[in-house]
DNA sequence: AAAAAATGGGTAATCGTTAACCCATGGGTG
DNA sequence: CACCCATGGGTTAACGATTACCCATTTTTT
């Protein structure tokens, strides 16, 4: 195994080199010793040879802390979207010498639990990460230990929260779609997320915006009962057939997510309508799996999951406590050819 | 922030309570120490009242090393792949109180100093993942840090390493086409990759088992150049009308991932089949975001990402060394109804 | 009743790193 | 010549938890 008990100390490096253990450390992490550059690249030599890596939770015993920062994540830090987070999170706190440690609420979402979990190792900062953009109520004991909140909002308003744009997005693919000369947009959204109530105002506000009926233009659920459910039904495909029997049938629909778009798709398809001459499509998400597979590529809107990632390293490394402020952070339009 | 300054230590705690600091360290740590119940009650009331929290890295100063599996991932650590494989690790690990630490290998690529930067943590153990299934060489002196491979093959054979039964996989899909009255079955396969190459042998393998022309059957790329590139261009499509035409058209086609298995429907639709009335598709990955929301949904096998992860943390906390072999870990079929 | 053992603690060293101080030497300045 | 200070180090005390060892009381055993 690793074998810790033969790592070799700053003592093993002076005693080989006859200096005292501060000059070692000196040499070797730039600290406020001053000794000849001969003694210097001594020291470095020897510890190259006997393999020195530094030992952090000596060093965190002085500093207070360990150069990590927390991530607690509500669901499986492992979903696609979480992961883009701590991407963002990664890069930014790679550049400060830091390393992001994330864990997840257990099954039993005990923040308060999890959160005494992680700080036994001493992280500098705490970030409490969601998988999809929510409100979170937390516990009171959590609020002087989380800095920031990524992709939720506190609902307690203690707490800095950085949150997608949803409004704004939904107002510019929706422009985007008038712009390219659609009319009849239809929009089948997720039910019972916040992300969907948002994305709906922005629809309706950016038909309004364009002197249409923002009340009259249909938006309807992509699922029946909560989505991200496995045992959630369906009723893209019924929704599909029922717009284009319609008096008035859409040149475009508008998709909650890209796996709603890949339905949309199909049921489009079975239909003998063709994308994007017959019917435009358009969606959030940019899962690229999805989206640069869909024939044709879907034009989408992508999450600032990255973006939030790394604005949140910038705000937990800043030495200031940030202001208590909610972030929204705007989407990307990805042009491909559905539109 | 965090503030650790203000976190309350053993020292203060015994002070509070008016016993030593081994006494109080007894009573939170169920230590060899003694004490009446009485003691150990007021010293858990204090604790809970200064809100103290473990201080790991102190900790880690005497028992050598930090309660942490160290994970080097080749690629980013936030892929669809690597992320169950941390599941898996993080269930194992969290049963045996230990947290996993997975850092991802910089864009230079260097093992060494990865390990350099994730051993000054002092994890317990270090185990490396890769993003595909494939072999990897690794510098001499990763052989005796690195304590396991996981879906990844240590070229010199010097590290245990965990790996998807891809030939015993392709074997059970092609039998359940088999079982299933299908007799001319296509493969389009993923090239240039380890995993491509060994279903194809088990694709053939179960042809000859079947009494049938092993080399006969068609074994398709289904993409030009290597894929996961985005620039990798598919040859799905062509493929799959070129099948149709020839003169003994699949009733069958067994693709190389979900996604392609998507291309794949889309191009029998196109050709007015049904499935899997005219042809059956079976796939490999169970990448479920696609794979149910196909229709039909798709009959795949699943990798054995979680699998692989959990046993690769029983590997990494045995107290002995592992014996160093190649541990091949089955598929799970998963039965939908596109065949 | 004496000896042995269990009970309920305390003391102090240790792990590796840092940092606040201290100490020589030697060259330049008043 | 006395003084100052830059150079190139060394000493030592933390930091927090663990643990080997020690010391009193009780309680039990012989």
């Amino acid at each position: 195994m690793g074998d810790a008990a033969l790592t070799a100390s700053l003592n093993d490096i002076a005693l080989r080199a006859g200096v005292s253990v501060k000059t070692a450390s000196g040499a070797l992490h730039g600290g406020s010793a001053r000794m000849s550059d001969a003694t210097r690249q001594r020291i470095l030599e020897i510890a190259g040879e006997l393999g020195y890596v530094t030992n952090f939770a000596a060093r965190s015993m002085r500093q207070g802390w360990m150069p990590l920062i927390g991530v607690i994540s509500d669901e499986l830090i492992t979903s696609r979207f979480a992961t883009e987070i701590i991407r963002g999170l990664d890069g930014a706190a790679r550049a400060a010498e830091m390393a992001v440690f994330a864990v997840t609420l257990g099954n039993r979402r005990d923040v308060t639990k999890t959160l005494g979990e992680i700080r036994q190792f001493r992280p500098r900062a705490i970030a409490y990460a969601a998988m999809y953009h929510k409100k979170v109520t937390l516990p009171p004991s959590a609020a002087d230990a989380i800095a920031v909140m990524i992709n939720c909002q506190d609902d307690a308003g203690l707490i800095p929260s950085l949150v997608p744009d949803e409004e704004g997005a939904a107002i510019e693919i929706t422009r985007h779609l008038l712009e390219n000369g659609r009319r009849a947009i239809a929009f089948i959204n997720l039910p019972g997320l916040l992300a969907g109530a948002l994305r709906e105002k922005g629809f309706r506000r950016a038909l309004v915006d364009a002197g249409m009926d923002g009340e009259a233009a249909p938006v309807l659920p992509a699922v029946r009962q909560t989505i991200y459910s496995d045992r959630a039904q369906s009723l893209v495909s019924a929704h599909v057939a029922a717009l284009l029997d319609s008096s008035s049938p859409p040149d475009a629909i508008l998709c909650g997510n890209d796996r709603v778009a890949m339905e949309v798709y199909a049921a489009l398809r079975r239909a003998g309508r063709s994308i994007p001459e017959d019917v435009a499509v358009a969606s959030f998400d940019n899962q690229v799996d999805i989206a640069t597979r869909l024939d044709p590529p879907l034009t989408t809107m992508a999450l600032p999951h990255r973006a939030m990632g790394r604005m949140a390293a910038n705000i937990l490394l800043s030495a200031e406590p940030p202001p208590v402020e909610v972030h929204r952070l705007p989407f990307q339009l990805v042009e491909r050819s559905s539109v």
